[in-house]
RNA sequence: GGUUCCGUAGCUCAGCUGGAUAGAGCAACGGCCUUCUAAGCCGUAGGUCGAAGGUUCGAAUCCUUCCGGAAUCACCA
């Protein structure tokens, strides 16, 4: 498919040779969308060429104006505002262009190109249920994958299972003090649900040795390590590192029934994974690398026998990694799951979605492989987002202001349910069906109302306002789409559906919206480079705004004139199926109605 | 304190590789359902783009300083 900037560049260059005999730098010739209350489809900004015409703005505008107008087929007319040279592509062009990426079947997506890149998010640990800081995580992961893989690249999405370390183990420390062997399935909850009460159970009674211990002279460091609880979980710790085999049991158990839990809210979210790995896994690689770099002198070890990498000459601290009782580190398993990734996919890149509170630690993990000359070692990028805020502020486990996934989104699909019960149109659908569809809408409401906002910054969530199903939010994207299935299928029924390769035409009314459509390759690209999701959303609202308007000033299946129908007819069925991939990639399902 | 990120309408956010008169939604107010789905459309009102300098034909966008907020600087993950 030809690219009308390309061509317009093109021709700029060659004016500019042709009317003042000088080179353009390319990088000079800026053309972009023309602004909405001008008249025009592109525009060149003339300032950064008059070095080259040595003329007055407006004078050089005119000439490289008229040139262009003469010598391209594309270009219909021109004008020139101030600066500004204003281009308009013939009608003709438009139908041409419509009518191939009417013939594309999935105009937008690229070619291959061979790149291999791995995403690892999510990434849970397993001693909490999902959150709403986690369903950023998911819904980043899973809407960056399908980009990336749109944009041609060979995806692989992967999940780090932090399923071992001490917060694992106060969890089975808690249980066995105070469990009475209990199950999820005794106590009628979600696995990690389960899991994770007996967690909140350690950290309530850590803090009652902690106080106790502190109102009996210790300062508030020495109580902590001092808490009998601290150092039974510890000694679980290092039984566990050991190979004990009781401990395993426990610890297996317990995580078995985390996944079942994350299993059902993985499933209701939508999401999946191309490869598990498990830091119990992985983590004794990360050792043995450390070890040996100790071996061969680049790592050094203290008194205490901690071992650590003296960062100072990056401007960074010294950073441990091996503790004293020789027991590994967060950083220690990243170091070997990174190395065990790399021999597994070969990638040429592979991003980490991670909250943003951990930039220092990729900053640390890239100088610490690049020190242990790892060639990969600049192929890891930090996909590093913003926290997900409450209007009171951060949400906090220990006050209960967790928004819990599950709960969310069982509120979502309530209020969906209501909502649609009050429209009234889903009357004579199947209860099955209706199901679906609230479920659809819900997710669209909570995925759109997340990607939306540009990834790196924080964000804020009301839970009682935020989510809504008008306005600038996925259920309005959803809703343009499933009004143009009723208006086909209404057309169907009518004998009016246009054969294939019917004749198209272009009124003033839909020069905008096939315009609109053309745009959406380049913003796919551009969303795969950024990796940011949020131009496809704020892309796909703009769409889907554009088409109502449209839907609402031009009669389609009341229009007299055959042609003209033909042409809206098709003109939506695109845009219905630009709406439908377009959300693909947010991870959000279109319903046939709603 | 060092480093990094963020400050745009009452609220939530777009716009940032410099371009024309800074845009949406929510909330408020006023219209539009015997006509293709009103989860919609049209309109009114709402702004010193945190502040001050600088760079230039041109700055919300780039640079510097300051003010405000967040994260991080663990033998937590």
């Amino acid at each position: 498919m030809q690219d009308i900037k390309q061509i317009l560049i093109k021709k700029i260059i060659k004016a500019i040779r042709e009317i003042y005999q000088k080179e353009a730098d390319t990088s000079k010739i800026q053309i972009q969308a023309t602004r909405k209350d001008f008249e025009g489809d592109y525009t060149l900004v003339v300032f950064p060429l008059l070095a080259a015409s040595g003329k007055a703005p407006l004078e050089t505008a005119t000439e490289i104006g008229k040139y262009i107008k003469a010598s391209t087929a594309e270009v219909s007319d021109f004008n020139v505002v101030t600066g500004f040279l204003n281009l308009t592509i013939s009608e003709i062009y438009w139908q041409s262009i419509f009518e191939e990426i009417y013939s594309i079947k999935n105009f937008g997506f690229k070619p291959s190109t061979g790149k291999k890149i791995v995403i690892e998010y999510s990434s849970p640990n397993t001693n909490k249920p999902l959150h709403l800081g986690h369903m950023r995580n998911n819904f980043l992961g899973w809407s960056v994958a399908n980009i990336l893989s749109a944009a041609g690249h060979d995806v692989a999405k992967v999940n780090l299972v932090n399923d071992r370390g001490i917060h694992i183990c106060k969890s089975m420390l808690a249980w066995q003090e105070l469990g009475n062997g209990e199950t999820p399935k005794d106590a009628g909850m979600k696995g990690d649900k389960f899991v994770g009460k007996y967690y909140v159970l350690y950290n309530e009674e850590f803090k009652k040795q902690k106080e106790k211990l502190m109102a009996e002279g210790l300062s508030e460091k020495e109580a902590e390590a001092e808490a009998p609880w601290t150092k039974k979980a510890r000694s679980i710790l290092r039984r566990w590192e050991r190979g004990h085999k009781k401990t395993r049991q426990l610890w297996e158990k317990m995580n078995n029934w985390v996944y079942d839990g994350f299993d059902v809210t993985y499933s209701a979210l939508g999401i999946n994974f191309d490869k598990i790995y498990h830091e119990s896994d992985t983590y004794l690689k990360g050792k043995e690398i450390v070890l040996n770099a100790l071996k061969t002198g680049e790592l050094s070890q203290r008194e205490d026998s901690t071992v650590y990498l003296d960062l100072t000459e990056y401007g960074m601290d010294e950073k441990v990694l091996l503790r004293g009782d020789g027991t590994t580190v967060y950083m220690t398993q990243d170091i070997g799951t990174a190395i065990i990734r790399y021999n597994d996919f070969k990638f040429d890149e592979s991003i980490y979605v991670v909250g943003n509170e951990q930039d220092y630690h990729f900053k640390v993990l890239s100088v610490i492989l690049d020190r242990l000359e790892y060639p990969w070692s600049n192929r890891l990028t930090h996909l590093s987002y913003g926290m997900v805020e409450l209007p009171e502020g951060k949400m906090k486990s220990r006050e209960g202001t967790v928004v819990d996934a599950d709960d969310l989104l069982e509120e979502m699909i309530t209020s969906a349910r209501t909502s649609s019960e009050k429209s009234g149109k889903l009357t004579e659908v199947s209860d099955k069906e209706k199901k679906e569809t609230y479920r659809k809408i819900a997710l669209a409401a909570l995925k759109f109302f997340i990607l939306k906002v540009d990834s790196k910054k924080n964000m804020v969530f009301n839970p009682k306002e935020s989510i809504d199903f008008n306005g600038h939010t996925g259920p309005f994207i959803q809703y343009a789409y499933v009004r143009i299935q009723s208006l086909l299928n209404k057309a169907n029924n009518n004998n009016m559906y246009p054969k294939k390769g019917s004749d198209t035409l272009i009124s003033k009314n839909e020069l905008e919206l096939v315009k609109s459509i053309y745009n959406f390759s380049e913003i796919l690209e551009l969303a795969s480079k950024k990796r940011n999701p949020s131009i496809i959303a704020n892309y796909l609202y703009d769409l889907a705004g554009e088409y109502n308007s449209y839907y609402h000033n031009s009669p389609i299946l009341k229009e007299e004139d055959e042609k003209i129908r033909n042409f809206r007819i098709i003109l939506s069925e695109k845009t219905a199926e630009i709406l439908k991939s377009g959300l693909s990639l947010l991870g959000i399902e279109v319903p046939e109605r709603m």
